[in-house]
DNA sequence: AACAGTTTGGAAACCGGTCTACAAATCTTG
DNA sequence: CAAGATTTGTAGACCGGTTTCCAAACTGTT
């Protein structure tokens, strides 16, 4: 039975497994959905044939009719650890279950949109998306085509579900805390945006709780905006360290605010110069040679709950919309330990 | 023509552009694949009517006969930075070609092959994977079904193409680092793996090498494993290093010797006391307050090469496998910096 | 005008599953 | 033991694309 080298082999279609079996298709096909209405015996004789045969089913093919069982994972940046975290707590909720999570990278700038379809057109059973960029009544009308949760997102949906954390009260623990710690001339890093839906993001909304809780103590705002990458946030935290005009930096998350303790240590300076506070809590944050200080909004539990609601849908057969607020909470460390210093 | 709500919207077929335009299915079909035996006019007017309704083809259906345009890629870990650097380098790579890649993560363990599996099951019509822990017979059959490209794998294969960095020449220059900078009592930390694969991996070739070039002057290893789990990496550096018996490690990757540095300033130590060299280069280990000396085996390049390697496969329909090594570079920085410290 | 060669568009088979509808076989029950 | 109910297995339609094959229309040539 060798095959002819350099010729692709076939692998075995239910066909193949109902002839060697000595039965029809469908009863094939009844087996592996362990649907009603088969015997024993023909499940036992079927199920030592598709062992036999090493038969596994297509998933392009169920899919015409049937699910894929795959749930698609859509994230804007492969690089930062967040995301990671997101995951992983997505993965461990799935394990066990017939469904296997697909990831699919954004492409940068606003083509989050292009990556969702591309997830749609591979008809995913459901999937869990970190979007800032794409529009809600877009959003709204890919729900109606497929289960959906989207992360980071503060409006209510009607046709998916949405799930965030509480952003303005992570940025006010953020910087009240630096505002306790004395200092009085706290910047904010964020991410640029032209989007007009920049108000609703997370990052727009730390933005605004930030300028809110300066204001509201008679502080002055000091923003300066990068581009989503590890370069463009290093070039803008050194711009603001180097100004001297500051004594903290409040970062629009963890990856970014990284960064920028690169650049104070390239300056040869620390964090007893300029405290720097982030978002996200990742892994690395704690580490001890980075200690920052952060909010956490529980990545993990925030990707296995994504996956929760998902089944829900999916399984459950759920349509209402449901919207699901996780609440952050500061993790003090090193980057902001020191009093603030005097600005000469 | 509105929905009744609730209902999910059916999103067109094929069929539906074919009405609508009054054409056939087959002439929508060669439009969108750009195929021969189109009239301007009717190439025309079908796009217009795709335009309109806004059509996209389902890759399932299009899977059944033609190709599914992704190309899928197993990674074993989703925490490890060296394997976000390498998708990214895929990545952009694949940015402007009509392939969509999705990223399955691995499952832990030896569950490699399921990954596998499962991405072969959705078809795709190429993949990439970084498993050590399957066996090369077991790839062999699954690379006469699908074109691929094995990371890190050192064994030549005949069904796929295989890329990895000469490992051994990177441990040896980690090791002979630090041998130059006086230390006699270096440690290595590793996986572990009770695979009989074991010395094909990269991990094994860099045990295997680490032992060889400390042998070759005289010196005695000490062997630590882990598990591929921070907090394992954790444990066993710490206890490495409260052992006191030694005044470098050379640690099996960057993600495993950033927590060995945890582990070091956790005990109130710095890598003066105990030198730390790690493998990969991620761009964390170039941060001044990791500052890891490391062996840097270009991820990116080497996502971006095996994209290229997978492209001749599917596109240029190369069948003959071959076998690329990528010439890794040592990377000197403060955590193998200080002269070896005398043990007491 | 007749003919061969080339373009163009469509009908229908096909991919490999799921699912519906139905017939045959078996089991209950009076 | 007949009538009805239930269980079991199958034929065939179906999903939405691609691909093959063929007929019709058009082109150019003599």
């Amino acid at each position: 039975m060798a095959q002819p080298s350099g010729e692709a082999r076939r692998r075995p279609s239910m066909d193949d497994v109902a002839r060697a079996a000595g039965v029809s298709k469908a009863a094939v096909s009844k087996v592996i959905r362990h649907a009603y209405g088969v015997s024993p015996e023909m499940r036992d004789r079927v199920e030592r044939t598709i062992a036999e045969l090493e038969y596994r089913p297509r998933v392009a093919a169920r899919v015409m009719r049937g699910q894929s069982f795959t749930i698609g994972v859509e994230i804007p940046n492969l690089g930062n650890e967040f995301f990671t975290e997101v995951m992983a707590g997505a993965s461990s909720k799935l394990r066990g279950s017939p469904y296997q999570m697909i990831i699919a990278p954004g492409l940068g700038d606003g083509r989050g949109a292009q990556v969702l379809e591309s997830l749609s057109d591979r008809q995913v059973d459901g999937m869990i998306a970190i979007s800032p960029g794409v529009s809600s009544e877009w959003l709204e009308r890919l729900g109606e085509e497929i289960p959906m949760v989207m992360l980071g997102r503060h409006d209510r949906a009607i046709s998916y579900d949405t799930l965030t954390n509480d952003d303005a009260l992570g940025a006010e623990l953020a910087v009240s805390h630096l505002i306790e710690r004395g200092h009085q001339r706290i910047a904010h890093l964020t991410i640029s945006s032209d989007e007009e839906s920049w108000p609703r993001t997370p990052h727009g909304i730390r933005h605004r709780a930030y300028i809110d809780t300066l204001e509201a103590r008679g502080l002055t705002p000091v923003v300066s905006t990068c581009e989503y990458s590890s370069a463009s946030a290093y070039a803008a935290g050194r711009e603001l360290i180097a100004s001297g005009q500051i004594t903290a930096i409040f970062v629009g998350n963890d990856a970014l605010a990284i960064e920028v303790l690169r650049a104070l240590a390239d300056l040869d300076l620390t964090t007893d110069s300029v405290a720097v506070v982030g978002y996200d809590d990742i892994p690395l944050a704690s580490h001890p040679r980075i200690s920052l200080t952060t909010v956490s909004q529980f990545g993990r539990h925030m990707g296995a709950l994504a996956i929760e609601l998902l089944l829900e849908r999916i399984v459950g057969g759920r349509t209402d919309s449901r919207h699901e607020v996780v609440t952050p909470e500061l993790r003090m460390r090193a980057s902001s330990a020191a009093p603030a210093p005097l600005l000469n």
